[in-house]
RNA sequence: GGUCCCAUCGUCUAGUGGCCUAGGACGCUGGCCUCUCACGCCGGAAACACGGGUUCGAAACCCGUUGGGACCA
């Protein structure tokens, strides 16, 4: 493999790859990682990016789930691009494709590189049970191979002639060069008595009719890839690059998955992350660029190459993908938040509690003290009218009888002077001369009265994001709860 | 069970035989800043799974062991 660095990317076009997701749910982080190397692949080297539904077993695959996929990858901004061979602009999808499997076995059996196998099912699978209970490989025999008449009134599946002797080796681009036994596999059934193709026959048709160069995907495939080289040569077509992709864990170690927490992509939106955190954190997961841990897309697509991947397995850690959120967070153009934190209040029932622009002033405040947009989303409600709840922990500590004095001096200077900034500078430096006290004794309990927590923003930011009205409405509310001692909880 | 893959701090990783008393990042932690929290800045603890080779020299190459994972059922 050449490895063209990142100032000028050689351009090539002919790299075709795809992802190949079955539709039996959402899209999965590690489906969405699989997607992303080859998506990255592609534009790197200015080729083609394919999507196709491996939808062929209809009783586990849904519609729900291929717009659940399609959803997935468009908020990841992984776009696909068109087959020139297919009918609409969709994805290609296998059902729709089932005449072409057919003929292709058809076409086997006619070469003599395919037969016919009447054995049962249940038979087989008897056969198989026999075998393992024995200790022994549970391994078609190719009893059928030497059936010779053809006896098409029974019924009968399609079988593939694996070649028994030698090895096939895969020269993988990521795990290096493999070698398998040929002894080791078996006939492979590629058409089922009901006339409906097997997963490694349709995976090897398809790549062949789409001219794919590069096969990105997990290695839990990895087992599979010398049958299906093999079917490549009774297919009579070139070989692809293979280059099989470590599995992502959980933190037991064990592949990821419900137990260990989300790993649907939409549940990552839900949490309140951004799509390009997600992106720069799985693309970190398996591969490297020297210690970079930080990237735009642009660098992504100039800096990726198959050459950095790593072979092993990767854990998830929720912990730094909160940290690269955050870090976005920072950086983020603010009016592009707005919308994103609308939908999350939207699905709270609180679509309306805040103008874009709203969103925006509260997102300036608190961007550096949140780690999802959630946090933000919370952060809004908090200065809504009538929204404040007092912490029971804050009002405690802070919202006390001596503290009584300087939040009724606050309340009358807030009340007479004007709320600008300066104002306020001005109002506490009074304070501190009058009282003696100093900035932070005087600042907590306000801060609770305002807030209804211990933690905020600068008590100046509080104050503007909250409008002289409630300001002063709250302060009322925390003096009277003071004196109301400490049984009388009145809401604001 | 068979086949295959994998193995550097707790986690993600750098490392392609001498630059390694092993670098970065997350997390953890001490300090500074400070109206709280956070941000930021400075510091700390923390790893080459084990055993044999190969080599003048091994985290790196080979073999084995152990451990983990995947696939086949």
């Amino acid at each position: 493999m050449s490895a063209p660095d990142a100032s000028s990317p050689a351009p090539s076009p002919s790299v075709r790859v795809r992802f190949a997701p079955s539709p039996t749910g959402f899209l999965h982080v590690g489906g969405a990682r699989t997607a992303l190397f080859n998506w990255l692949f592609a534009r790197h080297h200015g080729g083609k990016f394919f999507l196709r539904i491996e939808d062929t077993d209809r009783s586990r695959s849904t519609d729900a789930a291929i717009e659940a996929i399609l959803d997935g990858l468009t908020w990841l901004g992984l776009d696909w691009d068109a087959w020139e061979k297919s009918p609409g602009p969709g994805p290609v999808r296998q059902t729709e494709r089932l005449a072409l499997y057919q003929f292709k076995a058809r076409q086997l059996l006619d070469e003599g590189k395919a037969y016919r196998c009447y054995c049962p099912a249940e038979e087989l699978d008897a056969r198989r049970k026999a075998a393992l209970a024995r200790g022994e490989v549970p391994k078609y025999d190719g009893r059928c191979r030497a059936v010779a008449e053809a006896d098409e009134s029974r019924p009968f599946a399609l079988r593939f002639k694996t070649p028994q002797e030698g090895e096939t080796v895969v020269d993988d681009l990521v795990k290096g060069r493999i070698v398998f036994e040929n002894r080791q596999l078996d006939d492979l059934i590629i058409l089922r008595s009901d006339q409906s193709p097997t997963y490694n026959f349709c995976v090897v048709v398809d790549d062949v009719d789409m001219a794919i160069t590069h096969v990105i995907r997990g290695d839990d495939h990895l087992n599979n890839t010398p049958r299906q080289i093999q079917l490549y040569r009774a297919l009579d077509f070139p070989l692809p690059r293979f280059g099989h992709l470590s599995m992502i864990l959980g933190s037991d170690k064990a592949r990821l998955s419900k137990r260990h927490g989300a790993t649907s992509v939409q549940t990552y939106r839900d949490m309140g992350y951004l799509p390009e955190a997600l992106v720069n954190y799985l693309v970190r997961l398996g591969w490297s660029h020297g210690d970079q841990e930080v990237f735009t897309r642009e660098e992504l697509i100039a800096k990726f190459s198959l050459d950095n991947l790593t072979a092993s397995a990767a854990v998830f850690s929720l912990e730094k993908l909160q940290w690269l959120n955050a870090t976005y967070l920072k950086t983020v153009e603010p009016k592009s938040i707005a919308p994103l934190v609308q939908d999350l209040l939207a699905k709270r029932g609180a679509g309306d509690a805040a103008s874009p622009g709203r969103i925006e002033e509260v997102f300036l405040a608190h961007r550096e003290r949140s780690k999802t947009l959630v946090d933000i989303a919370d952060a809004v409600m908090m200065y809504v009218p009538g929204q404040r709840v007092i912490d029971a922990e804050a009002e405690k500590k802070f919202l006390t009888a001596p503290a009584l004095p300087a939040l009724g001096r606050v309340h009358t200077l807030l009340r007479d002077a004007p709320f600008t900034k300066d104002a306020h500078e001005h109002l506490f430096a009074t304070l501190m001369t009058e009282t003696g006290q100093k900035m932070a004794t005087l600042a907590q309990p306000l801060r609770v009265a305002l807030t209804g927590r211990s933690v905020s923003p600068g008590i100046y930011d509080v104050l503007r994001l909250l409008g002289k009205d409630e300001a002063l409405a709250r302060i009322e509310s925390a003096i009277r709860l003071i004196e109301g001692g400490s049984t009388a909880h009145a809401p604001s």
